[in-house]
RNA sequence: GUCGGCGUGGCGGAACGGCAGACGCGCUAGCUUGAGGGGCUAGUGUCCGAACGGACGUGAGGGUUCAAAUCCCUCCGCCGACACCA
């Protein structure tokens, strides 16, 4: 018997799977299909942990599957363009392309040293012209279809990154995603996907994926933020206080509280407030609040005691319901991105409203109050306002009845209430206000005023205005020449930007921004399914057949960024006939991350764990079992050296037993015989040890299935351990005892059992000590038996008023009867003759008396 | 503040409502070895007990049940996401 090295064995075999091609796929394979994809990486380095936990899960799906007969596409690439290729460059005084490739070549390098069943030949790389050419003809198709606009828009700016941000990269409190420095609000110019095209049905669609984790769906749904409510219209006075045509609409959830509006607030970015104070004696004022407002960044606002401040524009409204006029201020809790920049005060149900009110000295008249208020007492039935200010602590949201409210009073009131609703219907009536649904979900800004990413396909010309660049003249090439280093950009490249205007002719200006990275991944995994296409991203024909992805694996870091947007592309893609189906991802797994105690390993805390080191001291196959098994995949796991070490001993564990199965003499390293026979065993006892082992053979195999069905990897880990303990009892039968047969069985089966998650070791056993032929991974999974797994005899566990007293072994077929019988015998004693009240007979579990 | 998740030995973690702590790490003892490493065997929740055995035990308290780590209620603690969303 040789000995386990997983240096010698692992690059073998490496070679060889690479030279016959075993994990390459093809459409043409008439198996059925599943698609296991997980999160493609960004090149910033080398490869860490948190990689090989992601590959590893997904690693083992994939060839699981495999032995279950399906016709596998497991494919891996890049996500190659962004920021910190430039940071890089600039630090290196190198190329973005020069660093992002270098570093794409280390990490193949190593996912190829982890023996992942990659079908490499579909690889795909963003900053690829092959690729993004591609991502420019979606960006052209979405135009076509009136998602693509250019606007300005109020915009989160980056002064470190020196570019806009969408909405979903703005993070923590108010940092930009990559550097973390505060965000700055500006008003530009910028393209947007009209991403909140598909609010309703990216909201909707969250409860077709019960695949996915129950969080992730919960954080979507909260991002895309739906409020049913109602528009209402106020009618605007003039300076003279006279009201006039114009109105000024507000987004509400309580209509039923507008009978309660004692003021009128507008964002201080609002356009009508310059109109309104210009000249006026309340210029001075309303400007320094505006100043004030402008000047805190959304870090600042989000912090400390969110003190709200306010200012007297000197013009007011009147509220359709009563025709009361009521004061217009501006207040920086108002945001012009939410609704409509505008909001009905009702201090008395806002809590907001209730503090700005007290500092002002504003009224504060109740109309919800809860029942059982004493305040109920005073005004219910009240439709007219007898009380302008209450006498509570902070203002009441929740359900109640309406009072001070005309016609309405008495109605209950709340958010989505009969009072709400009968109080829209009335607005509706006057044509003044009516139901509507608002989303917090805003359009995705995908313009970044970068080098590195894909070009957007546009030009700007003088006469024909911003036109798309045709499709026949696509891919705009990204010019390898722009030099980071010395802060250039497309806008410092003439060659890049001066172009004819592709209608009219004339001389014309070529759009010199980059789309977000998001946009390369949003697609990415569709390409995998048909990757080498030169007339299209990818044939309808081919993606409807692999997708949607079976199983996504990735980081819970991506639950509103990468898979909100991937959903978008779909559902817009879909609608121009590009795909069949709704939803990209049916199943997703979200992978706890890698610590090292209990914090996260980063370069800046110097507290990384190289996966090159670990898998220069215990082979691939030994780091991919111990990443498996020390803890459930979608827990957090904290590093630990010991417990690889422990799983190295495993599969040390696993190698002899294989041997052992077989006849072979088992040695160590210095050539001391470790099996040792028990001489003493008779036929009788060799016979029942072989039975015993038959059975655990077909436990482990059952219980291994089902836990790979559930990703439960670390519990199948342990039943394997369990079946090579069990196999320890049975190599002490001396070899002429033993049943050959079975014990081949034993072993073959094990190699099969840790073939997903050691292939290596196990393609090794499969050929040198079971002399197999073909590849272990094209082997189909073990069957089992699960009347094999069943002992003659079980023993049972038996509860006297719910406390284990007693124990029984009766044969495994017994009746309920039989059982009840034998655990009353068994008990007699301890009851001593008391009337039994109850028995529960638990089938091969136990038997509850109770007396 | 809102939403979500989680609290089990010295540690990582197991337990379709059915014998809590599988499996592993660590530790203890013995065998093997010149020593170390490795391997093998046994033990390892807490308390009482020489032992047979017994009592207690899954963040705290209550409830449902023959039976609760698991289901329900209240509270405490930790983690995460969103957060002046009208």
């Amino acid at each position: 018997m040789q000995q386990y090295n997983p240096h010698e064995i692992e690059p073998r075999w490496q070679a060889e799977w690479e030279r016959s091609h075993l994990n390459r796929v093809s459409e043409a394979d008439d198996k059925p299909q599943y698609y296991a994809l997980e999160m493609f990486p960004y090149p910033s380095g080398d490869i860490h942990l948190g990689h090989v936990r992601n590959y590893s899960i997904g690693d083992v799906i994939s060839r699981y599957k495999r032995m279950q007969g399906f016709n596998v596409l497991h494919p891996i690439g890049w996500d190659a363009f962004g920021m910190p290729a430039e940071n890089a460059a600039i630090k290196q005084e190198s190329t973005p392309g020069a660093w992002t490739y270098a570093n794409i070549d280390r990490q193949r390098a190593s996912l190829k040293r982890l023996g992942f069943s990659y079908d490499w030949d579909r690889s795909v790389v963003t900053s690829d012209v092959e690729y993004y050419h591609w991502g420019q003809w979606i960006f052209l198709k979405l135009w076509e279809a009136g998602l693509v606009e250019r606007r300005n828009s109020p915009v989160n700016w980056c002064p470190s990154c020196a570019t806009v941000l969408a909405n979903e990269q703005v993070v923590g409190e108010g940092g930009c995603w990559r550097c973390h420095t505060a965000v700055e609000r500006k008003v530009l110019e910028q393209w947007f996907f009209k991403i909140t095209d598909y609010a309703q049905e990216l909201l909707d669609d969250l409860d077709s994926l019960d695949g996915w984790p129950e969080r992730v769906r919960q954080m979507q749904a909260n991002w895309i933020g739906r409020s049913t409510g109602a528009e209402i219209d106020f009618t605007l006075c003039d300076a003279a206080g006279e009201p006039t045509d114009e109105k000024i609409r507000v987004f509400t959830t309580r209509a039923d509280t507008l009978f309660g509006c004692s003021f009128f607030l507008l964002a201080p970015e609002h356009p009508l407030v310059e109109d309104f104070v210009a000249g006026t004696a309340y210029e001075a004022e309303v400007r320094r609040v505006v100043k004030l407002a402008a000047s805190a960044t959304a870090v600042e606002r989000s912090k400390g005691e969110r003190e709200k401040n306010g200012a007297f524009t000197g013009r007011f409204v009147v509220n359709p319901i009563n025709g009361e006029k009521v004061p217009i201020w501006i207040s920086d809790y108002v945001m012009m991105d939410y609704g409509t920049g505008a909001v009905m005060a009702v201090p008395s149900g806002d809590q907001r409203d209730y503090e700005f009110a007290r500092k002002y000295d504003l009224p504060i008249p109740p109309v919800v109050v809860a029942e059982g208020d004493p305040m109920l007492l005073l005004l219910r039935g009240n439709a007219r306002r007898v009380m302008d200010d209450v006498p509570w602590e902070c203002a009441y949201d929740g359900p109640g009845v309406m009072v001070q409210s005309g016609a309405f009073t008495g109605l209950p009131g709340g958010k989505d209430s009969e009072g709400a609703q009968a109080v829209i219907d009335q607005l509706a009536l006057e044509g003044v206000g009516q139901a509507t649904v608002n989303f917090r979900l805003r359009d995705w800004l995908i313009s970044r005023q970068r080098y590195w990413g894909n070009p957007i396909p546009a030009i700007y010309c003088d006469v024909c205005g911003i036109v798309p660049v045709p499709q026949e003249d696509l891919p705009v090439v990204l010019p390898k020449d722009v030099d980071v280093t010395a802060g250039e950009t497309l806008a410092d490249r003439p060659e890049f930007y001066e172009v004819d205007c592709p209608v009219c002719g004339k001389p014309a200006h070529r759009e010199t921004d980059t789309m977000d990275t998001f946009t390369c991944s949003s697609w990415y995994y569709l390409r995998y399914t048909d990757p080498h296409n030169k007339e299209l991203p990818f044939a309808r024909t081919v993606v409807d057949g692999w997708m949607p992805v079976d199983q996504y694996i990735g980081g819970i870091e991506h639950a509103i960024l990468h898979l909100l947007y991937s959903r978008f592309f779909t559902k817009a893609l879909r609608d121009q006939g590009l795909l069949g189906f709704d939803e990209p991802f049916t199943n997703l797994l979200t992978q706890g991350m890698v610590k090292l105690e209990g914090e996260v390993m980063s370069k800046s805390k110097g507290n990384v764990i190289a996966p090159e080191d670990m898998i220069e001291r215990f082979g691939a196959d030994a780091l991919r079992v111990y990443i498996l098994f020390m803890a459930p995949p979608d827990k957090d796991l904290d590093w630990s050296q010991e417990s690889l070490e422990g799983i190295y001993r495993f599969l040390n564990r696993v190698w002899r037993s294989v041997f052992d199965l077989l006849g072979a003499e088992v040695v160590d390293e210095e050539g001391t015989r470790l099996s040792l026979y028990d001489t003493n065993l008779d036929e009788a006892a060799a016979l029942e040890r072989g039975k015993q082992l038959n059975r655990e053979l077909h436990r482990v195999i059952g219980k291994v299935t089902a836990d790979f069905d559930r990703f439960n990897f670390n519990t199948a880990i342990s039943a394997l351990m369990e079946l090579v303990n069990a196999t320890g009892a049975y190599l002490k039968v001396p070899l002429d005892r033993r049943d050959e047969a079975l014990a081949r069985e034993v072993a073959r089966a094990l190699v099969l059992l840790v073939a997903p998650m050691a292939p290596h070791m196990a393609e090794e056993l499969w050929h040198v000590a079971l002399d197999e032929t073909g590849s272990v991974h094209l082997a189909p999974w073990p069957s089992f038996d699960p009347s094999k797994a069943i002992a003659d005899t079980v023993e049972l566990a038996v509860q006297l008023n719910g406390k284990v007293r007693a124990r029984v072994v009766v044969a495994t077929d017994a009746s309920e009867f039989e059982v009840r019988e034998a655990a009353l015998a068994a008990a007699a004693a301890l009851i001593g003759g008391r009337p039994i009240e109850k028995v529960v007979v638990v089938p091969r579990k136990l038997v509850s008396i109770v007396y």
